[in-house]
DNA sequence: ATCTTGTATCTTGTTAACAATCTTGTCAAC
DNA sequence: GTTGACAAGATTGTTAACAAGATACAAGAT
């Protein structure tokens, strides 16, 4: 049957979760550089499977895979932001009503212990951690709701919506409030599904407009065109 | 920015897109063997070539790559058929719905041409045909919303569920009902987006009902799991 | 006769060297 | 002093040979 794992493609398969983490807490940054080298002696792993790797992670866009130029973490445009939470708003509301009407007395541990550990966090003002332990209690709910596809999707979704908080989010502001999770939790507990439904809306739609999707953001990329038809520089 | 496609990029994304054609509308049966070699005669390109191709495939779920042994379009089991029709329920009627929202006057015409031709397939008894077309408007749909992050994971889910209605379809019947299409149609074209969503999630609910993901299919891969434990022939 | 065992063949996986492309730094000419 | 071309270095892409594993077939044993 499928899914026969052979220990290098788990290996294969933890290289891409490990750089999917890094994408997700930030440590790495949109447009950062991914050389075949660096990564190589990073995971010390053949180029071979490097290269597999990041296919595998160009084909879900988390990253850029430019012809002989290399690869590079995805930076998404306004477009694809929109794209992405517009995406977001439509699977998973009806994930968390899914998740209400599955929800198991130990799944309520668990998200109870991540929403600790995210207002632990948020209170020790580590951003990184809160940004992931927030994203991850996005993709606990795919759990719960017990439904792999989703999950999968949710997974590519909510990474992206990573380096799209990297790149358009207000710095100073957390995305995820966690008073939100709360209450979806709770709704959770009470199988009050058509609720769960209504605060993912609500909770996902207070995200997106806490985003600036107007502001140009600056990245090796693309300098030429935010300097290119500038003034000309004063001459000494 | 991103996607500076080079020529060999294209093939690259062509060969995938034609073996996703070839899924849909059944030429390659779930279980059926893609060797390499055999490819690579097919499409005249090198193995790294096909390789990368398998493995995006892979990703996808379309493909099942098993380790020593090859690359077989997958069989997607009856708990994925359920996951993979739940997600579609998910998410294709709030689709539907922010199609109607934005659909244009050269949108409507693109469906009803798809209606057209589909109906007409379905008169002269091409089965593939229907079948390509049917999924073909799901995909349409997500075209009409102006979302290419819905627009990939409704085109994945859709060319999935085509191995599931070959795995778990009523031989005889149609999966998808044009008239519920047709019906859906009339919705966008009056604007009428709850109406366009209630519609959609009808006609999935409709199509999974017709599903017997009881029937154990009969494939190469698992002809031991079926007979393994048969009584023993009687002796002549 | 059936089942096991061994071998031959074929298919996939890996490695390493080579080719092509891009980037960077230098030097000369204007 | 600036601009342009050129060359060196580094990085990615490709190819081909080799290794490892799996399948199929045949021969022998029970």
């Amino acid at each position: 049957m499928p899914h026969s794992l052979s220990p290098e493609d788990a290996q294969e398969a933890q290289i891409v979760e490990r750089i999917y983490e890094a994408v997700i807490d930030q440590r790495l940054a949109p447009g950062a550089k991914l050389s075949e080298a660096s990564l190589c002696t990073a995971f010390g792993v053949g180029r071979m499977r490097i290269r597999r790797c990041l296919l595998i992670l160009a084909s879900r866009e988390v990253v850029d895979l430019q012809p002989n130029r290399g690869a590079y973490v995805a930076q998404p445009s306004a477009q694809q932001a929109r794209e992405i939470f517009e995406a977001r708003l439509a699977i998973e509301p009806s994930l968390a009503r899914l998740a209400a009407e599955r929800v198991k007395r130990s799944d309520v541990k668990t998200l109870q212990a991540l929403l600790r550990n995210e207002s632990q966090a948020h209170k020790a003002g580590n951003r990184r951690e809160a940004i992931r332990l927030s994203g991850q209690f996005h993709v606990a709910l795919a759990q719960v709701a017990d439904n792999a596809v989703m999950l999968r999707i949710v997974k590519d979704l909510v990474t992206r919506s990573s380096l799209i908080i990297g790149m358009y989010g207000d710095p100073g502001f957390t995305n995820c409030r966690d008073d939100d999770h709360l209450s979806i939790v709770h709704a959770l507990l009470a199988k009050d599904s058509s609720q769960a439904e209504q605060l993912m809306k609500a909770h996902l739609s207070h995200i997106t407009e806490h985003l600036d999707l107007e502001r140009q953001l600056v990245t090796q990329a693309d300098l030429v065109s935010l300097f290119g038809e500038a003034t000309p520089l004063a001459r000494a």
